[in-house]
DNA sequence: TAGATTGTTAATCGATTAACAATC
DNA sequence: TAGATTGTTAATCGATTAACAATC
């Protein structure tokens, strides 16, 4: 199911998807050797209220100082221990075509704090290739290694068409966490297994609906 | 901008997030050969409400027919519209790494109706190549290049300590819209040019929170 | 005509912002 | 102590849902 849809989250999903961006901002003050903040200066940064950051951090109780702000690593280290960037949790990843490659490359950098423990292709002709030291294996063994390895989260960069399929298979295998990078939405019916999409198309026609808006009101003066 | 502060929207950016999903949905009916369908049969479908949808289509007027419903081709249609997908926008890509070459290979099926039309990149040993029939361009042009040509949309896929420069020199040189990949926020400043984040790793943590969490709650039952 | 379904208005719900007492 | 700033409560704003008259 869609991150928006979870229960029990704890968190709201706004809040939650503003965390990564607040990590990535005190790794840049952290770079830079600041060491204190307060949730004025951090919203004039970011481009937030101050209101709103202190309700976002309100998570993080005992973090911020009264006249003082928030230690800014400190307040990192618990927002990256809120997003289970502490907890060795494993992947692997579904589909070895081009995007499939990319995210082996760039798995260690993106996902921090996971391991990519293999990849899986259907093409008979990639099976047993190794590929950036990861061998890659057959998708008829997909369920068995979830199940045996304790497999946290399931990349998918696999054809559409397989989409679904797939994630049937991998839900139904215990996994916890879906990444999808198919061009349509997928279901985890019952199993409430989180779903997060990286849905290129979408992001991109979201971007082209300024354009075609702006036109529209220029033709309209 | 980041695409959620951008005024005069028409519509809201909750609403316009929705119409690609909408669009992908109604494309599968179309390719069942449905031709006709209703606000309550599609919510299911899509697992939003019948409410919602009606609002949400109150942006393609004359599009419903009480007692009907909506027919599928022409609202399609309407949406495709409404997203800009009929308009003939160019769009060019900068940084010709892993991440570039994917976006050049997949750039029609991802943003159909658009054109890519240059490449480029800062490495010497690859400007002058030609990889997928187009050739890379110097950085150095890039600013003239966008204003010569009436460039709309830059796709940012540079290193992450370039971005802003970048993003600087396409937003000075007249660009319409970004469509950033980089692992940080850019700034457009005054010019209040759109900017539309993929960020991987952000999409990732959010994500991985949700185990973290879950582990959470199964540790205090 | 009767049934179905839209488009829109009103009600509810949730997120953001403002305000301020607590306190470093 | 005085000034700064948090954490939280209350107020506002906006999005979603419900309801229903209009009408195909």
């Amino acid at each position: 199911m869609k991150l928006e849809h979870v229960p029990c989250a704890a968190l709201s999903i706004h809040v939650i998807r503003r965390l990564p961006r607040y990590l990535r901002e005190l790794d840049v003050l952290l770079a830079k050797g600041i060491t204190r903040i307060s949730s004025v200066q951090l919203g004039r940064r970011m481009g937030l209220t101050a209101s709103q950051i202190r309700q976002d951090f309100s998570c993080c109780s005992g973090v911020g100082i009264q006249g003082y702000g928030y230690n800014v690593a400190v307040l990192r280290d618990r927002l990256a221990q809120i997003l289970g960037m502490d907890r060795d949790y494993s992947a692997i990843l579904i589909g070895a075509g081009k995007l499939g490659r990319l995210l082996m490359e760039s798995f260690s950098t993106v996902a921090r704090g996971y391991h990519l423990r293999a990849v899986f292709d259907a093409d008979a002709a990639l099976i047993g290739q190794v590929i950036d030291d990861m061998p890659i294996l057959s998708i008829s063994n997909l369920r068995s290694y979830i199940r045996k390895n304790g497999i946290d989260i399931a990349i998918l960069a696999v054809p559409t068409g397989e989409a679904q399929r797939i994630a049937d298979a991998v839900t139904d295998a215990g996994i916890r966490g879906i990444w999808n990078f198919t061009n349509t939405d997928i279901s985890t019916g019952e199993s409430q297994v989180p779903v997060e999409d990286v849905h290129f198309s979408d992001s991109f026609l979201t971007l082209s609906y300024f354009l075609a808006q702006d036109d529209r009101a220029s033709a309209k003066r």
